[in-house]
DNA sequence: ATTTTACTACGGAAAAAATACGGAGAATCG
DNA sequence: CGATTCTCCGTATTTTTTCCGTAGTAAAAT
């Protein structure tokens, strides 16, 4: 459901107003700013928008319009443990979470990794940077994946060949694992990446 | 639950005088303050932002009133342009926001940019990615600068010698930015990553 | 223990804000 | 062109907010 230029227009004044003032416009307000005789014109434009998925409107609440960009920019995922070559993802127990921009998450269900080591350094992806995966079981040819092999887990590059899978470290110290279709078990597939300084 | 002008303000109020005095306003303080005639609006100001979640109030006790630190785990700073050797940071038109973990950000402004081309590449830094920038005008030998040197904003390692400042790339195939002390004006200390796959 | 001070609990009422509904001209699209 | 959507208007109605006053209860001070 695409906007009209007008509706943009609405849905940017709306936008705005509850970031400089921490709470919506009234309907009077918004009637007033656009030179409308009436509020119905308003109302039209809110149905608009909310029906769209681009407002919410708390329903017969006085300012209670919420665009929906600004509700939610950052979602908390799981920080499970640390990744490196040769130790498994350590236990659930004391989960931290982290924040993360939802411009990385998609669909579906996701956590992040604490990397460990140098393996995957050529990809811009060092020790001590937080990974965010994205929970699946499948992957494409050269995504980076979270991996389970001889019960260790790792992050590499996942290549399918005809007889066999391949995961490149993206390190010219380390050899590729070359392993069967059937011992390579995919936990999840990286989206992004969050390093502090 | 939206608030509306006058209960925000009533909530500002309070929690202004909890930040300067240590401890909440009486009922009788936020009745005059705000020059209401009776008790009874000041409790249903109450009652709107204890239900509404904003404000905790301890029953029956003597300014017990609360505001329930809104937990932040995200804030919104501004995407000004890509850095790129030999272009300057463009201009703040039309700024998009980017959501960031404050854990991030310390004290003071931050704004992002989109890093443009390799030449960070073996610290990890990547074509595409967003560089979070803590707007400072002084840095420590090592760090990660933003930095104007004949009108060029450039993403580097900064290195103060005795005579001279070195500004060095990390990519093998570029070469140190050797000059003088003012003829390099700090922008910024890089303090994070963000980058999307 | 009594008084004072601060907090609660209503009920009522005016004002402000949000909805419902019907209609109508303009723009867009097949 | 005809149908649909977008844009806008006007009025009537409902809901919420805001404020008041009075009476009652709990805590603190004397």
């Amino acid at each position: 459901m695409a906007l009209t230029k007008k509706q943009k227009e609405v849905l940017d004044f709306i936008t705005g107003y509850v970031r400089e003032n921490g709470y919506s416009p009234t309907q009077k307000e918004i009637q007033e700013h656009f030179g409308f005789k009436s509020l119905g014109s308003v109302q039209d434009y809110i149905k608009y928008l909310t029906t769209g998925g681009y407002l919410n409107n708390d329903s017969h609440s006085v300012r209670g319009l919420m665009p929906s960009a600004v509700q939610q920019n950052s979602e908390e995922i799981p920080l499970l443990g640390n990744i490196a070559a040769g130790i498994p993802i350590e236990a659930i127990e004391n989960s931290d979470m982290i924040s993360v921009p939802v411009h990385m998450l998609g669909k579906g269900s996701h956590y992040a990794l604490k990397v460990k080591g140098e393996s995957m350094k050529d990809d811009g992806i060092l020790n001590g940077d937080i990974a965010i995966i994205k929970h699946q079981t499948q992957a494409e040819n050269g995504q980076i994946v979270v991996a389970v092999v001889d019960n260790e887990t790792t992050l590499k590059r996942y290549f399918k060949k005809s007889k066999q899978i391949e995961l490149h470290p993206a390190n010219e110290m380390m050899k590729p694992i070359i392993i069967k279709d059937k011992d390579c078990e995919i936990r999840g597939l990286m989206v992004g990446l969050i390093r502090t300084y």
